[in-house]
DNA sequence: TCCTCGTGACTACAGTTGTCGTCACGGGAA
DNA sequence: TTCCCGTGACGACAACTGTAGTCACGAGGA
């Protein structure tokens, strides 16, 4: 059931389900128009994805709307455990370099990260 | 620079880099055979990773000698400010989210986390 | 000298991803 | 009724990846 999915893929995905419900035309012109890609291929990519299982679709008034399963904040999680598990066999000490180096850490990224580490150590603690 | 690198090749790549300047024949005895490769496979990799600048030879008495130009440790860094930068857009939530429900974050990996969150925090205090 | 083995360079091939073009259909607008 | 347009389904093609077979060469051992 894990199947691959590539970069471009993810990005509509992320999309889908993050904008609700919505038709390959509406996806097309918000989304894709922006990258310049045709609609055609976001057709196709949509497709790919809804033959992988990560896409559902339901004809409403004549036009297939679709929709992601799972929530993007779901879906992104997972991507990250898949990314963890296949390109670092696991390891988080990778992870920990790039942070320390990173320019860019907002603020709420930040203070969101000190609260997973610490509700990590205390849950580590009692267990 | 950046070309991409796919998952065995990244795998191929991280041995090499770990395992100080090997041999095709080395690699494929400790790597490739414990991962039921072919020697012509691990040949192959690593000549794409050579290509793509990932790995650097040098004849040493009659076979070649390759290497990473950089180590593991900078390599992986870069790998996850990729992925984070390409597949996440930049945002850190995912994986926090990732953190939060992860079952098996060892007491290594928890602690170097917490060093650098705190480390990041108080230099963004002075900052 | 002749055969064997490790090494390298090529070639090959299938599957995945990124991108489209095109064709056919059905519902409205003209 | 006719024609146009959004929609869907296919087919296509190039790049990249994963995996391997095979051929030629040079150094040693038999």
């Amino acid at each position: 059931m894990k199947k691959p999915v590539g970069e471009q893929e993810l990005l509509v995905l992320r999309y889908v389900a993050e904008h609700g419900p919505a038709t390959v035309g509406e996806v097309a012109e918000r989304f894709g128009e922006a990258q310049g890609l045709a609609r055609s291929t976001i057709l196709t990519v949509m497709e790919r994805l809804r033959l992988k299982g990560y896409l559902t679709r339901r004809k409403v008034e004549g036009v297939f709307q679709y929709a992601s399963p799972v929530p993007a904040s779901e879906l992104l999680r997972d991507v990250v455990g898949d990314f963890v598990q296949r390109s670092l066999s696991g390891s988080l000490s990778p992870f920990a370099a790039y942070l320390s180096d990173a320019k860019d850490v907002s603020d709420e990224d930040l203070a969101q990260l000190q609260d997973v580490v610490a509700r990590l150590r205390s849950k580590k603690r009692k267990g």
